[in-house]
DNA sequence: ATGAAAGCGCTAACAG
DNA sequence: CTGTTAGCGCTTTCAT
């Protein structure tokens, strides 16, 4: 920087100024010039330790996440990354596999990086609950939230996704309409649930306990599931199934019998995992988690706190967008 | 750090001494203690920037790739990052979804956290061609070789991963291999092929071309591509599929026909992908790339070459073992 | 508009 | 083993 300034022949604070763009302390525009071309014929480049050690400020936000574990994941990171981008905020991504003393010991990196703030991001939406540690720095939850209610978190609206595919398929004319639920022990099961419960009362459609069986959330899960369904003496038209795994399996237990989708029976997923949804055939008409938008949201939030814009502690809810394919 | 010098009634250089675990410097257990006492009382919290700037070494290294694009990068990731926390290195992760004016950019940012080196990922086997900035630090390729080899590399042996695809075939007794393989131009389906001609060669069974289709790398593609190779006058009794994408078309195609896996026909596919491979039924044979070993071996050498222990530029190749599930 | 000077939190060299 | 001193590369205040 010293070279670029005596190479502009200006001193060292024109330089700063110049690199900062402080329009503010009245730099002429000859002298401005005469900086950046300095600095270009230099090969300057800024230091951004240095200038966050000066200004007391980092630009980072620590994520913490078990990356590997689920291929959501990434998506909730590239939400998060593009918008930290558009803000000139650095996202220092800390994967945790799930083990709490990992946890924690990647917390304590981050804040000796001394990230602004956390984003704690978990790959299914729960309850989760952080190490004290991270009461350290403004910390925001995305896709799982705190028990206490003690952070703001933000996750996908579940009930309004059972909604939504329960809608499609009765809008299709479907009257018997089997769910193939996850263990009912979880946020996603239950509110899943309530959105399909809804729609059907709404409907005026009663319900039937035999057309809501539960499995294990694979396509071996969504198979049995689906074989059972079926077997029905009066067999649903039409399977909501709680995730696309299970969905894969359906799929299956469905062409086993001889029976097409969607013309025989019409299937709708949850999750949009693009790799089985769009490979299926027919594709797989299914609810999609935001992922990224929970992502963006979430910097877009943690980035209020830390600016006291935002004092918040509630949870926000995403939409779940139903993406339509093939399958209804 | 002042105040820790304080509270343990010692100066600031030793407590920087026993903070950094200088122990050639001399110091009394007993001296440590009281340091590292009054460091945890006053919850003393290291400055990773300030000590980066005062060492001239930020201990980060910066990783680019396409993180969202594909669901293998988060591998790469997990190998690359677990290796450098071994070594006390940090990993900041820029994914540019492939955008050639993001990738410079992401890397001048990286460059200006002063990253010691660059870990270059790509999601699928190919050459690739670095921006001219890259070569300000040391960098490594994963998953990808410089056309020009200028950087040393890390790639899948995929040649080997295709001889062991059709040797498992030949050990359950098959004679009539069919292939159905990738866009020819890429290095894996080149790689593959050859591995799988050198095998049938080394069996003394002669190729036959109508054994070999190319299709898209989708569940389409294969299911297209198994079609064709099923309604031969004289089928295969296998089928080698270049990826698990196609080798979901292809079950389609051979269960279409009322075929059964693996007694009537064997299938052995390509990549591992998880939600595919596993989900599918019945299990699919395949095989894996190892993404997350190439990640840790990116590291490594990246750190060899950092501390001048490596000066190579050639192309490492690592072996692609074969999983065993249940469609052969 | 500019230059001098202090300081961010830490490391490291050196003389005690 | 301790204390002093001089930076690391940058920002920012303040007087000019």
């Amino acid at each position: 920087m010293k070279d670029v300034a005596e190479k502009a022949g200006v001193s060292r604070s024109a330089v700063s100024f110049v690199l900062n763009d402080r329009t503010s302390m009245g730099l002429s525009d000859e002298t401005r010039d005469r900086v950046l071309a300095a600095a270009a014929e230099l090969g300057y480049r800024p230091n951004a330790g240095a200038r966050a050690l000066a200004k007391k400020q980092s630009d980072w936000y620590g994520l913490v996440t078990e990356i590997v574990t689920a291929p959501f994941a990434v998506d909730i990171i590239k939400g998060a990354q593009d918008r930290a981008r558009e803000s000139d905020k650095y996202l220092l991504i800390a994967s945790t596999e799930s083990d709490p003393a990992a946890e924690t010991a990647a917390i304590e990196r981050l804040l000796e990086q001394r990230v602004e703030g956390l984003i704690y991001a978990a790959t299914w939406h729960r309850a989760v609950v952080l190490p004290e540690i991270a009461r350290e720095v403004p910390t925001v939850l995305v896709n799982c939230f705190d028990a206490e209610g003690r952070y703001p978190a933000i996750v996908p609206d579940e009930r309004m996704g059972g909604r939504r595919a329960t809608e499609r398929l009765l809008a299709a004319g479907h009257r018997r309409i089997g769910l193939i639920n996850l263990d009912p022990d979880i946020p996603a099961a239950v509110l899943r649930l309530s959105g399909y419960h809804e729609v059907l009362a709404e409907a005026g459609i009663p319900f039937d306990d035999e057309l809501e069986v539960s499995g294990h959330a694979t396509a071996d899960g969504g198979y049995a599931a689906a074989s059972t369904l079926l077997d029905l003496t009066e067999p649903p038209t039409a399977i909501f199934c709680a995730n696309d795994r299970m969905a894969m399996g359906a799929y299956d237990a469905i062409k086993e019998r001889g029976l097409r989708i969607p013309h025989d029976v019409a299937v709708v997923g949850f999750d949009n995992q693009e790799l089985i949804a769009r490979y299926l055939r027919p594709g797989l008409t299914t609810v999609a988690l935001p992922f990224e938008q929970m992502g963006t949201r979430g910097v877009e939030l943690l980035a209020a706190i830390i600016a006291g814009q935002s004092t918040a502690t509630g949870t926000v809810t995403i939409d779940c967008p139903l993406l339509e394919r093939a399958s209804v």
